[in-house]
DNA sequence: ACATATTTGTTGCTTTTGCAACAAAAAACA
DNA sequence: TGTTTTTTGTTGCAAAAGCAACAAATATGT
């Protein structure tokens, strides 16, 4: 997430907001919620860790998008044509704000502090939404396993602001990220490491070119 | 597109608005902007179709979104950590209203019914695009050819309300969009015909299933 | 600390996809 | 209308990715 907004430096102003909030606490892999038909529901992690997951009649599994803190996810953006199921998973214990879209709009009936600023904060977290999909559509549409091994790298690379750094994801998560098959995926990732594009020690990665 | 809003029934409104927005005419093939760096640049197609489209190093040409009537697009949603071309280019005789992002929120100095109207649904422009976003994010996760050209066309069939239905790109520039080799899509396609998925005469495809 | 479950790393084999090349059909253009 | 360019349809072959299976290493739970 490359927001500024951190939700956590408003959420002390949540006490008892409006009665058309709802704050929900999960454990680890417990479903947050599942997409079915539009309630325009709209959810902001609080803190943990979520990910958006398809699966389909295969068996695959896809990791559609990754949650972490202040990242908004909900039916509302999603028109439901598919016929796989869609949930959103806590990867660790999380709390979870969750809304219908058009009441964050409207002033809340206790005139909290908390909802005033997350309606002003709100075009921000959602352009950082579309920021983050366009990036996940950038890196969906290389056409080879490694493209978009490198493609990812570059990018946590770049948020890391280093060289070095720790997948955030285990490996079985990073093939069903990359929508590929993990062994196809591991295969690959020792011919970077034998070709010198990258060096790894478990899910620390270092880039060698450039 | 499925937003209800449609720019055209407000164009009438702009006359000269304020001074913080062009309007520029591009003809087929013409490239409308290039995604370089983030000018905070806003577009808004008023008329005609165009893609946005990505060259990468092995000379493949992806079409990462395609735009009609009424979408939004610009470097604004984009932050630019690739190192491909990425351009949006007409694909017919094109009519563009292009802003800086923030003075869409600020009020036009000539207080144009136009500019108020469009800050207006401004939100409403953006959920869709989020969902269109999404929608393309669940295409490109599927794992096979067969797959994508399915979804595709399921899609496509949904919009269209019915069976039958014309693709709307060449196939060329299909294979593009679904991130395919078009000789391999090509094979899919007859695959799917023979074995009675669906119906294709040209680019009319009905689907004989379910 | 131990037993159990999950993840990682690896490989042989099969299937799918990509590449290159070309003819036929269709579209664009002059 | 005739010529040129682009798109469509097809194929043989090469390369990449997927599948299945298993051992070793880690992590988890009690």
């Amino acid at each position: 997430m490359t927001t500024s907004f951190n939700i956590n430096e408003f959420i002390y102003d949540f006490k008892n907001c409006c009665n058309k909030v709802q704050k929900k606490s999960f454990n680890k892999d417990e479903t947050i919620t599942s997409y079915i038909r539009n309630r325009n529901q709209f959810c902001i992690l609080i803190s943990g860790n979520a990910d958006l997951v398809r699966y389909d009649l295969n068996g695959n599994r896809t990791i559609i998008e990754h949650f972490s803190e202040s990242d908004i996810f909900g039916e509302v953006f999603y028109s439901i044509t598919t016929n796989n199921e869609l949930l959103v998973e806590a990867k660790s214990k999380c709390e979870v704000l969750i809304y219908n879209y058009y009441d964050i709009h409207t002033k809340c009936t206790k005139n909290c502090k908390f909802h005033q600023t997350l309606s002003e904060y709100l075009p921000e977290l959602i352009l950082n939404k579309i920021t983050d999909l366009n990036m996940r559509v950038e890196l969906l549409t290389k056409r080879t396993t490694r493209d978009k091994l490198l493609g990812y790298f570059n990018l946590l690379s770049t948020k890391a602001l280093n060289k070095t750094f720790k997948i955030p994801f285990s490996l079985t998560d990073l093939a069903d990220y990359l929508s590929v098959d993990r062994s196809a995926m591991m295969r690959e990732l020792k011919l970077l490491k034998d070709e010198n594009f990258i060096n790894k020690n478990g899910k620390e990665i270092t880039l060698l070119y450039k």
